[in-house]
DNA sequence: ATTAAATGTTAATCTAGTTTAACTTTATTT
DNA sequence: AAATAAAGTTAAACTAGATTAACATTTAAT
């Protein structure tokens, strides 16, 4: 199991002993996934929080028209799940599917607690996770509501250069929220300012 | 310092010992607000995090255009505070004023983390509230990407009912994303309705 | 190399929500 | 009780972005 990129990320934000490294490794699990795989599936109660080794992932959900609508992608170092799902064991409203191969590691719900009892420095570490994880959707609430397709568009890019290099364009329209065609209009705008 | 609905809060998550509660209530401050009177601007850092004792505040930002945007409101047993901005102790973007004479409990900055490491239950209460809102901050991404304007009017109508008979209506329409106008309009339309 | 499938583009028409502006109603102050 | 300010309404003209549909390009499969 490749968990090393793991303790990397999480010697960021606290130092745990090799004992407790240990003990943490034999209670997580590693999976491989083939682009179009699904991690989760909307109706399904998540059970695990994944940390990304490698690969690339995009969390939507499917409205009442049966339109699809992209919440985040994931990368490497970065986490995926539907928190909600994971919190409250019900059944999430989000699918995660693979746009790449992709290995993960997995924080199972049945032992997360355990394992913050024994190692409460963990629990420092989710908490801090979850803190950047809101900050950022309460910025997504502000850019959604304050700027235009277009600015937003450059904000993504600006912000995510990596990701839309690796994904079909009509996938950024659904995470600014507009139509393909809208964005694609939106480029085309933009190769004429310059 | 009425402190007791902040316990009966924490209560719900973990339970303090005698000793615990009163070594909190020591390091808690709290403090009441006149109707318009500002807990946080635009600007400065967030040294606080508030929970909210009695009466009610409302979260938000101007925009580039002077277009002020609601976030959230708060009432009573729950919190506000600009999250990032406590976080990192860097200027926030947002406001936080009082919608009516409001008293919060106010936890700080240079002692939460020591209060984390006194009582690492804390730690945990405060991981369940931040992904408590954090869930909150995705659904309204999920509601403003799926639902109209008036859809979303009703989900707020049937959420915060007591919110909304407290509050003048063109905030309502500020938080929905929407101008007073055209609130207006959905209004009489539902009105039409029945 | 060909074909089929997936992705991206362009343009015309349409609509949800904005803007502007004039007016009404409700609260607040004197 | 009058005067003023704050909040809410209505309607016409406007715009950002959606929809539809036809076509172009790239990628993957045979």
């Amino acid at each position: 199991m490749n968990v090393e990129p793991l303790l990397v990320y999480i010697s960021e934000y606290v130092t745990l002993t090799e004992d407790e490294k240990t003990f943490l490794k034999s209670h997580l699990t590693s999976r491989k996934y083939l682009k179009g795989q699904y991690i989760l599936q909307q109706g399904d109660v998540s059970k695990t929080e994944c940390f990304i080794i490698s690969g690339c992932t995009k969390m939507f959900f499917v409205d009442d028209d049966g339109q699809e609508h992209i919440i985040n992608f994931s990368i490497k170092n970065w986490w995926t799940s539907d928190l909600g799902s994971f919190i409250s064991q019900t059944p999430s409203n989000f699918n995660v599917q693979c746009l790449e191969d992709t290995e993960i590691i997995q924080f199972h719900f049945n032992t997360i607690e355990m394992l913050f009892e024994k190692i409460p420095k963990l629990e420092r570490v989710f908490r801090k996770i979850i803190e950047k994880a809101l900050v950022a959707s309460q910025n997504r609430i502000v850019r959604n509501f304050s700027m235009s397709a277009k600015e937003r568009y450059l904000v993504f890019k600006q912000s995510y250069p990596e990701i839309e290099q690796r994904i079909p364009q009509y996938m950024v329209a659904s995470y600014l929220g507009i139509t393909k065609e809208f964005l694609s209009k939106i480029k085309s705008q933009i190769s004429l300012e310059h």
